[in-house]
RNA sequence: CGGGGCGUAGCGCAGUCUGGUUAGCGCGCCUGCUUUGGGAGCAGGGGGCCGCAGGUUCGAAUCCUGCCGCCCCGACCA
């Protein structure tokens, strides 16, 4: 390709909008350009990146038995509402009516669209296992897009849905999947980590984020250096510390602390710290009422919590359901004296002494009061793993923490979506059964933002070779004729080797293409002016490196056949 | 959705507090000459409903009200 004829408009200087090194160095290198707060256009340059991982993609997932497909972006609000997601997916679906007033959403995501497809098309065990995906535009209306490509509300998704007859065959899938991402990340020249995760609202039991590593990442991982275990601080498994010894004697403390509502208000009003006091959150599950209590200097971990109650979503307690539950004692709520809730304490609550909490009257808090003593809860582990904490797989080192980018999530979804939407087929007997299913997906746009933000330096984006827009970068040094003459059979030959060569042949000075060539960041930078011609030899700098080599024109081709050809395997 | 900030030429910004000629600077863009291995120099030129709508005023980029858009921090996700 001739950078003449091409579109790459390179900026000195990135928008202000723009803050992470990934979205700034897309837009100074003309990759993308905003069209809406987390909507782009995605302009040559950029486009050809996310061929290249599309076409990883397509590779992996095919070597693991899976087919392409291609379904709607407009999904009519009937599938959505048979599989109770049209009321529980929240603000996020972007909804639409057509001409007849009849309701669609935008799809955020497709186990409607593919899990109706099963339930028609799938009829008998032996067509199992099956597993279908497509690379398609997705819309997630989010409250807040971020960072370019990093989270946009349209993005284009990579998402596989696995589809077999019992748990056990369905988990070969997930893990088959699980294969084939580490796979394509491996060879996307990412360093990453699958991670345990949260199965969030898509629901299921078993999960895996793929992050990758880097400082800039939303998510926090925790990992075990003794047993390898790594999980996202919303799942990680940490030790639990045992019960504190139950004092039987004495009794709790009625303490008057009118208007003192926050835990911040309490522990200054007081003067103690906020592992002192226990925190109560009061949330309701269908009719049921539960209190969550955590240590005041602790945050709930919500996904810990909605995995322990199986259910989409926390709902914090109304203010009717607190007066109905309790009493109009916002701000004062506590375990003590109650019934008909279910009250659920994290570990370090019941390792309490001593502890201060809410009296369930106005104006009062309760000391001196004592787990197990004073009122029973059960247990479990409803907080985020922290620095300092016991790895709780293997109980014995101390985790430790990374951020990374959550570039793939993958799924074992049971058989939820099957059964809301009678998807079964006949097994061996001929008895329906719902299918196992599981779903997978890989952002494209994020992946190809990762990649920036894990390869670059102060001047700009150094591509791995399997991701690179073009792969050799070739620069005529000066605008004579001559240096044009020069560079142009060069040219022809490199391509003719069936390298990926963007030539510069556009009529600027040397250092303004060296600092464009250093931006956009490809591989292996050749560089031919007056003095190559005179000495029969270009100039190659391996741009991660910054390595630099003369090379007789002769053998430019071979030089770099032999370097990248193999690099386009990946790691 | 809570908190904070911003909106002036394609991009980066000044001017706004304290209203007053023709709204300014750098980069980029166009023309010419010179230059030619690390984002060149000189000269000339084009480009602005100062986010939008109302209001106050003799007069508004500047003051007031409302709206819209964008970014950042938090709660949610590929």
């Amino acid at each position: 390709m001739r950078a003449s004829q091409y579109l790459i408009p390179t900026a000195k200087e990135a928008p202000a909008e723009a803050t992470v090194a990934s979205h700034v160095l897309m837009m100074r290198a003309g990759m993308i350009r905003r069209v809406a707060a987390g909507i782009y256009t995605i302009l040559p340059l950029g486009l050809r990146v996310m061929r290249k991982i599309e076409r990883i993609l397509r590779e992996e997932l095919e070597k693991a038995g899976c087919l392409e497909v291609n379904m709607p972006m407009v999904i009519p609000a009937e599938l959505w509402r048979q599989s109770k997601r049209w009321d529980l997916y929240g603000p996020e679906l972007l909804r639409l009516k057509d001409r007849k007033g009849a309701e669609f959403c935008l799809g955020p995501t497709h186990e409607e669209v593919i899990t109706q497809l099963a339930a028609s098309e799938i009829k008998s065990y032996r067509q199992l296992p099956l597993n279908l995906f497509q690379i398609q535009t997705k819309f997630r209306d989010e409250t807040r897009p971020r960072f370019g490509m990093m989270r946009g509300r349209e993005f284009v998704m990579k998402d596989a849905y696995s589809f077999d007859l019992d748990a056990e065959t369905a988990q070969v899938s997930y893990w088959k999947m699980h294969e084939a991402y580490t796979q394509i990340f491996s060879r996307c020249g990412l360093e990453f980590a699958p991670v345990e995760a949260d199965t969030g609202t898509i629901g299921g039991s078993l999960s895996h984020e793929f992050q990758v590593i880097a400082d800039t990442g939303e998510d926090a991982l925790a990992t075990c250096v003794s047993c390898g275990y790594a999980a996202n601080i919303e799942k990680a498994q940490i030790l639990a510390v045992a019960p504190a010894a139950v004092k039987q004697t004495g009794e709790p403390k009625r303490l008057d602390t009118p208007d003192v509502c926050s835990i911040a208000e309490l522990t200054s009003f007081l003067e103690v710290e906020g592992k002192c006091v226990i925190k109560a959150l009061l949330f309701e599950l269908g009719d049921q009422v539960i209190m969550a209590l955590m240590r005041g200097d602790r945050e709930l971990n919500e996904a810990k919590l909605r995995a322990l109650l199986d259910c989409d979503q926390l709902i914090p307690a109304s203010p009717e359901t607190l007066m109905r539950s309790i009493g109009d004692v916002a701000g004062f709520i506590g375990p003590l004296g109650l019934q008909d809730i279910r009250i659920i304490a994290d570990h370090e609550v019941m390792a309490m002494n001593d502890a201060i909490c809410g009296a369930n009257a106005r104006d009062q808090h309760l000391g001196a009061v004592q787990p197990l003593r004073d009122f029973q809860a059960e247990t479990a582990d409803l907080r985020f793993a922290e620095e300092g904490d016991i790895c709780g797989r293997c109980e014995g080192q101390p985790l430790s923490f990374r951020r990374g980018i959550d570039v793939g999530h993958i799924f074992y979804l049971g058989n939820k979506y099957s059964k809301a939407m009678g998807a079964t087929v006949l097994d061996k007997n001929g008895k329906p059964t719902p299918l196992e299913m599981g779903c997978y997906g890989i952002g494209v746009g994020r992946t190809a933002a990762a990649c920036i933000e894990q390869n670059h330096d102060e001047q700009g984006i150094c591509w791995p070779v399997p991701v690179a827009p073009f792969e050799v970068h070739l620069l005529a040094l000066g605008k004579q004729q001559e240096i044009l003459d020069a560079c142009e059979p060069l040219y022809h030959e490199l391509t003719a080797a069936g390298l990926e060569v963007l030539y510069d042949d556009r009529p600027e000075r040397p250092g303004f293409k060296f600092k464009d060539a250093e931006l956009i960041g490809l591989p292996w930078r050749v560089g031919l002016g007056k003095r190559g011609i005179d000495s029969g030899s270009a100039e190659l700098v391996e741009r991660r490196s910054g390595e630099r080599f003369d090379v007789p024109l002769a053998e430019l081709a071979e030089f770099l056949t032999k370097r990248i050809v193999p690099a386009r395997l990946g790691n």
